[in-house]
DNA sequence: TTTATATATGAATATTTGTTTAACTGTTCA
DNA sequence: TGAACAGTTAAACAAATATTCATATATAAA
């Protein structure tokens, strides 16, 4: 497939590209980036997360913390829990959630510190 | 306000929620988190903002190494140029982007990083 | 000037996403 | 039993988003 077929345009600074194309990232790895980014790129998760950085929470207190329905915060978790960021035990009724592992402790203390510049 | 407004929930680990209310970040940091997490969430941006991190390059360089219509690439360097990601120069017709500044830098590294485990 | 072209932008569209509401499980304890 | 409750889930909806298509702007070259 050459350029034009892509962009109808010109101008392409081949060797420039084809340099950069050689060190890409396999997609695999782009789309792992992504996808983590992705989870944290909403506020309710960021809360949930730090939150449960600090102490093993069930949904209840994580609703009243942050002043959301139960279901909302149930939802998330689901999407935590799918994308192995949160791990959870029950207690009869009650399901306590914490961080999945050190590895998610990490990737919030990141963000926090970016953050903060 | 009281939590039987929020989530019609008796059981609450009040100390506990108490406690980790106290440490909680402040919702700029928690919006700051997600912004840019948001941004990185989506696999077009990362490779645009990996490239970017190997060489300089024009608009249409991307369009070509993404294969993609420049126009879809434009409107994603509006979202990372709008959030200070990326900065570009302009040559003639030409316009080159490039990282804003090492901590961008940094941000993709993290993530290339934390990707691979 | 005109013409070609590099990039930007606006409108339209399809898809994804976060929250709500309501209903449903499953557990406890009277 | 059955009432109360913690949590999940399904459906519905609004809002946000990524891409496409068509057009506009700006620069260069003829």
């Amino acid at each position: 497939m050459n350029r034009e077929d892509i962009c109808e345009i010109k101008y392409v600074n081949e060797k420039a590209v084809q340099k950069v194309k050689s060190k890409m990232l396999d997609d695999e790895t782009i789309l792992k980036i992504a996808n983590t980014s992705k989870i944290l790129g909403d506020p309710t998760r960021v809360k949930i997360l730090f939150a449960l950085s600090q102490k093993e929470l069930c949904v209840c207190d994580l609703a009243y913390l942050l002043g959301m329905t139960q279901s909302a915060i149930s939802h998330q978790l689901r999407v935590l829990r799918s994308n192995n960021l949160v791990k959870f035990r029950k207690e009869g009724k009650i399901v306590y959630y914490s961080l999945a592992d050190e590895h998610v402790v990490k990737l919030i203390e990141m963000g926090v510190e970016h953050a903060k510049e």
